[in-house]
DNA sequence: CATGAATGAGCTTTCATTCAT
DNA sequence: CATGAATGAAAGCTCATTCAT
């Protein structure tokens, strides 16, 4: 994505950028301030980027491959395919107490439909993808119910995610990862009805 | 929130400007282009409005005011709490399928966290707090199970619905209130767990 | 070529910056330096212009214009081919010494060989093509010797006068275009050869 | 000029660079442009000329020495001064044939009327005195006619000789000296006027 | 009331040039 | 010696907003 494979200093300051994205939205960024933010020269920033948008592009992808990752290593770890998923969603609320920033942004550029179409497509490789294999799978082992849409489901588990850790980092400041995830988890996998 | 009332056939055309601010963003959108999907001249439009971002606010009053009269209808509608989360659950994504690009401006604006302060407030007003309370009504009522923290919950509902929504007319350029509303019912009635 | 018809007070302000063109040339202009000279704000004239090149093409259209004009005028007074051609040489002239600036930056460009192709018809159309008409009509009527190229020739012709204009404004700072024309209707006409 | 001496790998390199000048102009070429062409890093550019306008400076000067040796080659020769001059002006015209773009390049120049004073005293050295005391000459032997002002001649000349070629490169993508020397010493030497 | 015309304030991006290696 | 990396200082252009009619 980058030409040229950005030096690890400068890598870890330009993950700054993402505070002044998520407060002021992409366009309402100047370079100027993603210069301010970082401390690196604007002229600099366009000597390793191609533009404001790389830098966005840049900094969603490098969440994406955290969660990825972490969604990866999930989904091969032992244990029935709901025990696996509850990890997962418990895993993205981590991401998101650790880069609240990040995922707001990608959460507004999500909802601007895939301003950056490797985006939208990352985040289905990233998460929605996985989440609906471990579905199918759940239906196999028997430990989730039959649920007729994976797709669609995975993402309404991922919108479920998402805005609660979301509405914790508005409503409260902060995001208690282990508490947000007791709820969404006892959502998702007992629903709301009553035994 | 307007100074003048607004002419009734402006009041339509400024509708369209939906569209730009979907597909652009908020800063993305010039008021050239606000003029042009309007036909409204820019001069016109500031003649009427304060400025760029009173259109904005103005568009999602709009929505959420549609929003809330739906919820507030359903919510003293008969039924036991979880029949008629359920009826505002599927009210929603009618609402999504009918005015798809007002609902993404929205959902980049509440990731935004609040650019307008009142919006956030609206939403609150509008959806969560009374899902809120219609959660705590369903366990008096014994329809829904017990839960501990209603306002995530609530929040975590939004998510899951507004996310399929959105998933939907992303990836399937329309949206089947229907279906869409089977899914996310089913999801959050049930949950995953096999019976 | 402009999109808004020029309102008149304008257009003398903007023939203003052929004074900045001539100076610093086409790209060492800063549209800062023609907001400057003319007076009239930078934005402004992007209101009216497209962009700085259609601003120079629009200064050279219309010196352009004012020789087609008078070339026109000359190719069709009395007179054998020769005395005509003589008067075009001295008209030419006359226009240089009026708008040197233009005629500098007219050079410029033809030497960068039609940057703006528009241009170097428009040279072609209003002085080649007439000229090596001339040339024709002149061999008819008896005036005129035989030459083998007319369109070589009046490029040569061209070359000439122009070159001896700009010679006498760069060496003297001030053009006589009596003096001059007396010198290149001379060379023209009957050659260097003594008789 | 050039501070260091010129190693002469990079002499010819360097050369490369008049067909950018030509093409877009001095200030339209970017040193990036020119490290480009020549296959010369712009870092290694700026160790061996001071600048840009060092660059443009040494090509031009380039060119004009071999003008001027051609030139004072051809002054010395035997023959009439009408001869000799004849022969000076088929040589400037083989010169643009074979480097056209330095020509191109240098008539820019000139039109801005010695953005670089040194070229513009290079050109009077090596053409224009040259070709005026050859007039003089010219007159003294009874070769060449009576004509008042030796200086403006010969701009007329060079006007004549250099658009001539230049009209030939433009329109018919090359140039034929020997055709175009037919031409514009036909001209030059008898006039316009039927005998 | 409505609007075409005008503009101040910035924006992204570029580029000549420097410097550490 | 030569050069990849870095940057200060603009440059061209845009746009929200105002204002005269």
């Amino acid at each position: 994505m980058t030409l040229r494979p950005l030096p690890s200093p400068l890598r870890e300051r330009v993950e700054l950028a993402v505070a002044a994205f998520a407060e002021k939205g992409f366009e309402g960024t100047r370079m100027e301030d993603v210069a301010e933010v970082t401390g690196v020269p604007k002229a600099t920033l366009y000597y390793h980027f191609q533009g404001k948008e790389q830098i966005l592009s840049w900094l969603l992808a490098s969440l994406l491959r955290d969660v990825a990752d972490e969604v990866q290593r999930l989904v091969a770890s032992p244990g029935t395919a709901l025990e696996r998923l509850e990890a997962i969603v418990r895993a993205q609320l981590r991401v998101m107490a650790a880069r609240p920033d990040a995922c707001r942004v990608l959460l507004a550029d999500v909802s601007r439909a895939g301003r950056i179409p490797e985006i939208a497509a990352a985040i289905g490789e990233a998460f929605l993808l996985p989440v609906a294999r471990l579905l199918a799978e759940g239906r196999a082992d028997g430990s989730i119910g039959g649920l007729v849409d994976d797709e669609a489901t995975s993402a309404a588990i991922y919108g479920a995610v998402t805005v609660t850790g979301l509405h914790h980092l508005v409503a409260h400041q902060e995001l208690d990862a282990g508490r947000a995830g007791d709820i969404v988890v006892g959502l998702l996998t007992r629903g709301l009805r009553a035994p």
